[in-house]
DNA sequence: TTATTAAGTCAACTGACTTGACTTATTACT
DNA sequence: AGTAATAAGTCAAGTCAGTTGACTTAATAA
């Protein structure tokens, strides 16, 4: 007989829920302020002293946490501080590009401990998926030489690729992947590595690893601009990644740039790494490229110049869009290029067009640069994981469908 | 000493947080389906059978739920459907408009019991407040009489004003409200009232209204595009309403129209009413202009379809910009307007650009025409209190922190 | 030296969901 | 008809995570 109930509900909860709940904020609490006593942990959770400290107890069983130095301050008994225990998890992140892979593996904390890449074959998803596995097994075999306990301890596989996802229509435009779009890579990836698989776009990525390690932790509303070959906007929604009712929202590269205009342009086809290429006649699949823009930048090479300067005045329009429409606490401008590119482009787009964002008593800047690592987007797909199996989340205390 | 802890934390919960959660998903599953067994309940929520059927037994004495007639379907004792009471719960909606406000009662199901509204005299918060305290007196005293145990079971008061908030920038800018702005509202309102009370801006509480009722109801993912006054685009992202960083989020009307336009045009200023009423040199103030612009739009006046065909470009490209993204399941067009000005302007903007949202395989429109009527903004405010006492969502779950 | 303050533990308690057996009511099969 | 099968719903004991309130420990302030 079916599983499948017409009835749409929300699942309900219980005691398994509560605690699971419990043991993440516990953790989150250690992830944001540092180190906590159970004293602390009781004030800023609200729970009792005895419930935090059963929950420290097990967590620390567990190797999740560990307690430090007993610290004196003022009168009564010294605390007992507990941090956060990086090898107390792994996870492994996934990055697929046209051209090339990367692939990292991550602690709790969010350090990357492994990394690796590899070429991949343009269009050839089935030779691609062949590579990976290679790559993601020497990740596993490279973490275990690090951490015993590793390979025990590896919560799941984060992947990042480009989108916008499940669109047959754009099978031919050049700006996407069209035969990995159709491939069943989660699928793929899940049998060959046992390992469970989520799929994000590569803006998407950005904004998780912006939260764990960036200019984004600790925020709950964060947004966060990738330039890269295409263009996305990475969101962090009441703390957590947002994908929309079918995993594409944030796909800013597709925003048409002006109601009136006849010729259909879009954001990315003006501002994005690839107009860049296409403006300096540079092939995108060249060995060095990366290094060969970042030489431009560091000259102020005049081409590369004015395509800053015009790519800028598109960038700044997306900005005020994505403030007006998102209300973020601060914008984060990512970026597969260079750091040097990505701060010339940056400078470029100030001052910011007005907004609501411009208000007197800000804290936070509106346009800041955030990690420029080429690898961050791989950083941010290993996040995802690690975020699902530890951030105090509501989809985390529901019952789920037994047997499936 | 103070509350206030410099540690940041997520709440805790515990086995109140469990069972007000569970309530919660008993009461949604039943708003969604129309009514359900104990057995269904337990199947849809995943709770067992014992669980649902204590939970069902309080909402029960609570008067939250009915049992109908037993029905025979098959084999097995009858089941015992269960469905909301519509009289367990109410709540006032407020909205406060430049020139007039209007509140009305609704109860658990959404359903309006009592309406009322009144003139605003403009830019006078103090002497606005003390007619709105009147409007909802009349109207906890209209409510009373048709519910006897009315007064005891209302959840609270939603307000519904013209956006964005909290920016003293744009004192004086013709489009805002800057007196009601700086006015302490919430504060007046609760103490004169006695009731929590929510704000939203217009286009979140338009959007709260086509989830309880409208063509968003079930949705987790819609944009409720408004054109009233202003323009703005009420957000439901996961099942709730969204609101951003400052409450601010959804502000469409002030997105700029293009990138390179020198002359900081936003799409307000083209497509909202209020530019209506510019191009055909109407008074807003002017008492029967609802009913004259109705007159207009069904005569095909002249002038006013080439404004329409004019705001329906700038709105098919706002609707593409909301799909790219929010990526919703559906974007509803609703309007403060007279509904044959809406079916107008939603004409005018077929067919919509494409988008990553055209998928062959869609089962909902694009964009659909949401409810077309005067009060179901004050509706969705009344909706908010309903949504946050009732409604299955994180925070409900988290314990707060007992005395303020 | 003593009072005060705060961290943390002990042990009994509570309450919401779970478990598994049982009752009730209906249809399907012989 | 009579019986088996099926499904709704109840009973009563069990479990477990957080709560409660008293207590212990260890520091500083007076």
């Amino acid at each position: 007989m079916s599983d499948i109930s017409p009835i749409r509900a929300t699942s309900g909860t219980n005691q398994e829920g509560t605690s699971a709940h419990n043991r993440r904020v516990m953790m989150d609490a250690l992830r944001l302020n540092g180190a906590l006593s159970r004293a602390d942990l009781a004030r800023a959770t609200q729970l009792t002293k005895q419930a935090v400290s059963n929950i420290i107890d097990e967590l620390e069983r567990d190797g999740f946490v560990v307690s430090l130095d007993a610290v004196r301050k003022g009168r009564g008994q010294p605390s007992t501080p507990y941090r956060l225990v990086p090898e107390g998890a792994f996870a492994i992140g996934l990055q697929i590009d046209r051209h090339l892979t990367r692939a990292v593996a991550v602690d709790l904390v969010g350090t990357v401990l492994v990394r690796a890449e590899a070429n991949l074959p343009p269009d050839d998803p089935h030779g691609g998926v062949r590579i990976i596995l290679g790559v993601i097994e020497g990740i596993r075999r490279d973490l275990a030489a690090i951490s015993a306990q590793s390979e025990r301890r590896i919560v799941g596989l984060g992947v990042a690729m480009p989108g916008p996802f499940g669109l047959e229509e754009f099978g031919d435009n050049k700006w996407m992947m069209p035969a990995w779009q159709k491939y069943p890579l989660l699928e793929t990836l899940a049998a060959g590595t046992g390992f469970d698989v989520s799929l994000q776009n590569d803006a998407a990525a950005c904004a998780i690893a912006e939260r764990m390690v960036g200019a984004a932790h600790g925020l709950d509303h964060a947004v966060c601009l990738y330039v890269g070959y295409g263009i996305g906007a990475g969101l962090i929604l009441n703390g957590e990644s947002y994908r929309g009712g079918n995993g594409n929202a944030g796909e800013i590269g597709m925003a048409l740039l002006s109601p009136r205009g006849s010729d259909g342009a879009v954001l990315e086809h003006r501002a994005s790494l690839a107009s860049l290429y296409q403006h300096l006649e540079l092939d995108p699949s060249e060995p060095g490229l990366y290094e060969h823009v970042e030489a431009l930048a560091l000259a102020d090479d005049p081409a590369l110049l004015a395509w800053v300067r015009d790519a800028a005045m598109d960038l700044r329009w997306s900005v005020q869009l994505i403030e007006t429409l998102f209300d973020p606490q601060t914008v984060i401008l990512t970026s597969g290029a260079p750091e040097a590119l990505a701060r010339l482009i940056l400078e470029a787009m100030l001052p910011l067009p007005s907004s609501i964002a411009d208000r007197p008593q800000r804290s936070l800047p509106r346009l800041q640069l955030g990690i420029t690592d080429p690898w961050s987007i791989a950083l941010g797909a290993a996040a995802e994981p690690i975020g699902r199996a530890f951030d105090p989340r509501f989809s985390a205390i529901l019952k789920t469908r037994s047997g499936g």
